[in-house]
DNA sequence: GGAGATTTTGACAACCATTTTCATTTTGCC
DNA sequence: GGCAAAATGAAAATGGTTGTCAAAATCTCC
């Protein structure tokens, strides 16, 4: 639909990680984009709604986007020192979401899953000190 | 350690769902509490840090916090109606979880999880219109 | 009990990501 | 070109949360 919401689009997608609004605004600026904070903003929020990005919330509040590979529904295995991040499946947590939800006459569930650790890389370099 | 502490568990206890600060702050002004804003923050900071209440953020980013009835690690099954929420286990995502990271050369493994869905009685509330 | 040190409290200001406003610019269409 | 509708973005407003700092409560030792 919009130029910039591409340019947003293909930001997102250099990137390797997550990274919130203020980090793609600053980003686009620096290689010379010419564009505001308000329209990063709803070009990411588009973006999200249209399912086009994922969007997560780190532990200060910010809301955080990435443009994964995978278009299926899929959770997210981040490393919480450099933000590495791989989309992974989980059939069996769909299945209990269901059936935690469906035990207690819930109806219409949904569920939240990420998981966050420490990569490979990041502990080799924590040994390396 | 502090009387204003235990009466902001106190309050969390009294509640059925997650409660916000201002939230619990409100509450207890309304019962005629004399106790501050910042305190009732610093309160729910240090229960949470403490383990004693757990802490989710909301879709538009704000703390709640619930006083759960168990002690070990669980997650959350929340009406997205009326916040009724019940306590659930779930050592088949617990095992995933841990696999997942692993699989992946992670370590120090944690996660987030939690089920959303319309309640029983929100359920019948809407069909009686 | 009391002086002084230490901790806790809370009114208020500061923060900061996000949203709203609204005038200007760009786009779509004839 | 002309014109209506949509997009843009600078600046102001919002709102939950945190920082500040002086006053109040609590502790400590005599
Ligand atoms: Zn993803
Ligand atoms: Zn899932
Ligand atoms: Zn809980
Ligand atoms: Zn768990």
């Amino acid at each position: 639909m919009s130029t910039r919401r591409d340019a947003v689009h293909d930001t997102l997608r250099r990137s390797e990680g997550f990274r919130s609004a203020q980090d793609v605004y600053a980003e686009m600026r620096q290689h010379g984009a010419k564009i505001g904070l308000t329209t990063v903003y709803r070009a990411l929020q588009a973006l999200a709604d249209g399912g086009q990005v994922d969007v997560l919330r780190t532990d200060d509040g910010e809301s955080v986007y990435r443009a994964c590979a995978s278009g299926d529904h899929h959770h997210h295995l981040v490393c919480r020192r450099c933000g590495h991040t791989v989309e992974v499946a989980g059939p069996a947590v769909e299945r209990w979401a269901e059936a935690v939800g469906g035990e207690h006459g819930f109806t219409e569930i949904t569920h939240t899953v990420e998981v966050f650790g420490t990569c490979a890389s990041c502990s080799a370099s924590v040994r390396a000190g």
